[in-house]
DNA sequence: CAAGTAATTAAATGGTTGTTTAACTATTGA
DNA sequence: TCAATAGTTAAACAACCATTTAATTACTTG
């Protein structure tokens, strides 16, 4: 899952969040950059990150490049976490399978 | 979110996901170093940061340390990402604000 | 076309992360 | 108590990641 990893860095989580905000219009990369208090080329650098994952998408518009949250890789991250780490929708930890063996010590 | 970066990492996913799947009885770290493949060292390593993050606890049972996921810990996450990337529940796009300056190029 | 603005790419660098090997601690059982 | 087993801790090292500065591309407007 490499948008786990993607959003697993602080700057890239808050440029993501910021995204989400501003909703499919998404925000010019000057914008985001303003925003998170970050140079131009650090801001790239999570960019690409985001984009690699799927999780945002450019658009350039004369010479500002817009970027916005993939809603659908983000649900699918979601939807990949709920199954697979959390026993499907509740988040249940699986049946009691009734082992173990010895001495029990209750430190 | 310290658990996002915890998961955020091959081994410590899979390592995750044998507890998930093992449930509240957990499993022994030989038992789990063993399924994954990886030298005790490298799993200590792991285990060290997922329980850093509290998505795992560990109980000593004899010479055994049985290491078992929390699910509350995953259930906050998945929380914290619904709520914060996905515009709450639905994971749905901000309604839209109706901006955008000048000429649009279709590229 | 020249100057200016928006953004990316390139190169260098310091810091963090993951793996390995070796040494250590703790528990069990002969 | 001695040997064996389960696991962690320590130290060394390679690989990767994030930040910076400088250079470059692309678009717009005078």
């Amino acid at each position: 899952m490499k948008s786990l990893a993607a959003l697993a860095q602080d700057t890239r989580l808050d440029a993501f969040r910021l995204l989400v905000q501003a909703g499919p219009e998404g925000l010019a990369a000057g914008e985001l950059a303003a925003r998170l208090d970050i140079s131009p080329p650090a801001l790239s650098f999570h960019l690409r990150g985001l984009a690699h994952a799927g999780l945002v998408r450019a658009q350039q518009d004369g010479r500002f490049i817009y970027y916005s949250a993939d809603f659908d890789a983000m649900q699918s991250l979601l939807g990949f976490l709920t199954e697979n780490c959390c026993n499907g929708a509740a988040c249940t930890p699986a049946r009691a399978t009734g082992r173990r063996s010895s001495a029990r010590r209750t430190s």
